[in-house]
RNA sequence: UCCCCUGUAGCUCAGCUGGUAGAGCAAUUGGCUGUUAACCAAUGGGCCGCUGGUUCGAGUCCAGCCGGGGGAGCCA
């Protein structure tokens, strides 16, 4: 069977000039976001989309059109010419054509003589493909609280904000790949469900096929986790620094990027249960080379989607957060500066106010610690390397002092810390010490010393939370706002 | 997990020392010379979170429960 000129329903964009149509030969179907690019004033195009607001006059009505693809919407206008219909093949379908309602449009662009906009579409026919009753529809054309949208979250990406988020995100993590890839990093995938137990990161989540109303048990009456899936209890993964250490330990660079998963009871604008992190991992490197990595990484990712996504952004510097385009390129353009925890401890105590929690050598620097820092005694980012090793993970390598560890935490302005990272204890007997020092079950953790057995190398990582890097770029306050469904205590509902 | 705040119309909120329910926006209808947070007018809209108590009388006071938010801790 022969087939005809194929033309693909989906090209990329840099072909969509000449190709973007589906099954219409004449009409060029356009993402809104295209529409300036693509088609001239004069040209008779199609779009797709959901209503925002209509206004109506008289004799004319203007319907704001969003399809997505950007902040803006398009406005198209209907006069008495242009053709109202409905999918249902409904006698009212003007009545049909109010906020929330999927339209198909299609018109002859033209210039608006509106001042807010530089083209319109002067619509032939508009076609309610799937209305939104009114009298129902939650989303209004009036600002909403967060609160509300979340209550929502289906609906919430047909707004304003959650639409620049998420475009947001999608451009952050693009960029994140972008970065490393441009590196010779290779992304790992690493597991997500794990049998490590410990790593002192807070609760998990089991992962298990038993009947939790009748598990098997042993003779003294505790579960018998032999007869369970994994024949031995399993978790979702905290974090996959440990696996992808053996990754850098082969390929010299590796990173993460994945969802992880914490049970902790925390209700707070700053935690999930369920989030995304990135964890680069990389031989042959020590801390100083995980600095650079940390501020180069950062510096990359925030310069290019204040690039690409600079509408987006500048809605979140008028609505979210004032001054926002300006503090991002500050960080972009200014060296961050580098002290130790021992530094910082000096800082806060001479810093001549009080504090909530007096800071003193061994305590972990509190949020309004991090904040004094970043915010007030240095005024930009600060990586704060060296901290002791009491208040670090057991896998960090120790200094040659016998109190700190080679870890570093880079501070911002606004949020407080954003990476945590170190060089990791490549000295097995050292590594095996402190882990039994700590009480851990060695055992368990055996291959993870084998890397330290076999061509052991200097290596560094760090770990970045992705939604807390969002809330940075966007200055969005909640982080269950930056996320598209979260996942927090008691709450699993979409 | 601890501390604080809060549940009143579709949304955001007001409602005083207890006296029987209000505003703005949204919606509906009508009007309007191309609007853009459109405008003007009219209309409809309430188990005042739930349960119990005090009282002649509870949105208001008390107790318990449930939901939401913020802060702290833990951390990313």
């Amino acid at each position: 069977m022969r087939r005809a000129v194929v033309r693909p329903a989906f090209p990329p964009l840099t072909a969509c000039a000449t190709a973007c149509y589906i099954s219409r030969p004449t009409m060029k179907e356009l993402r809104i976001r295209n529409v300036a690019g693509e088609a001239s004033v004069g040209e008779e195009i199609e779009i797709k989309g959901w209503v925002r607001t209509r206004r109506a006059t008289k004799n004319v009505s203007f319907v704001e059109i969003n399809d997505g693809s950007r902040l803006s919407s398009l406005q198209v206008v209907l006069d008495e010419n242009t053709e109202i219909r409905s999918a249902g093949g409904s006698e009212d379908a003007d009545s049909l054509l109010q906020t929330g309602a999927s339209v198909r449009a299609r018109g002859v662009l033209q210039e608006s003589p509106g001042g807010k906009q530089e083209v319109e579409l002067l619509a032939k026919s508009i076609r309610v493909v799937g209305p939104a009753p009114a009298d129902s529809y939650p989303l209004q054309k009036k600002r909403h609280s967060f609160e509300f949208l979340r209550d929502i979250a289906h609906l919430r990406p047909r707004t304003n904000t959650f639409g620049a988020v998420t475009r947001l995100r999608n451009a952050i993590s693009s960029q994140i790949h972008s970065f490393f890839q441009e590196r010779d990093f290779c992304w790992i995938h690493t597991p997500i469900i794990t049998g490590i137990d410990a790593e002192g990161a807070g609760n998990l989540f089991r992962v298990t096929t038993l009947d939790p109303a009748n598990p098997p048990r042993h003779e003294d009456g505790t579960v018998d986790y032999g007869e369970d899936f994994f024949e031995r209890p399993a978790y979702l993964a905290v974090t996959g620094q440990l696996n992808v250490e053996a990754f850098a330990c082969s390929l010299e660079r590796a990173y993460t990027f994945g969802p992880t998963f914490r049970a902790e009871n925390s209700n707070t604008t700053r935690h999930l249960a369920e989030f995304w992190m990135v964890e680069p991992e990389v031989a042959f490197c020590d801390l100083e080379c995980n600095a650079d990595l940390a501020e180069e990484f950062l510096k990359q990712v925030i310069g290019r989607v204040l690039e690409s996504q600079l509408e987006d952004m500048e809605f979140f510097d008028l609505r979210i957060q004032k001054g926002l385009i300006e503090t991002l390129r500050e960080v972009v353009e200014k060296p961050f500066e580098r002290i130790t925890y021992a530094r910082a401890i000096e800082l806060l105590q001479s810093a001549g106010r009080p504090f909530e929690y007096t800071p003193e050598f061994g305590s972990d620097l509190q949020s309004e610690h991090e904040r004094y820092l970043t915010e007030e005694a240095i005024g930009r980012p600060v990586v704060v390397t060296d901290y002791p090793k009491e208040i670090k993970a057991f896998y960090m390598k120790q200094n040659d002092d016998e109190r700190t560890v080679r870890a570093m935490d880079v501070l911002v302005p606004g949020l407080g810390e954003v990476i945590g990272g170190s060089e990791r204890e490549d000295d097995r007997e050292r590594l095996e010490g402190r882990m039994r020092e700590l009480g851990m079950d060695v055992e368990s953790y055996r291959w993870y010393l084998d890397l330290r057995r076999f061509g052991s190398v200097p290596h560094s990582g760090f770990g970045l939370g992705l939604e807390r890097f969002i809330m940075y770029a966007s200055g969005m306050q909640n982080i269950r706002d930056v996320i598209a469904f979260p996942r927090t205590p008691g709450n699993v509902k979409f």
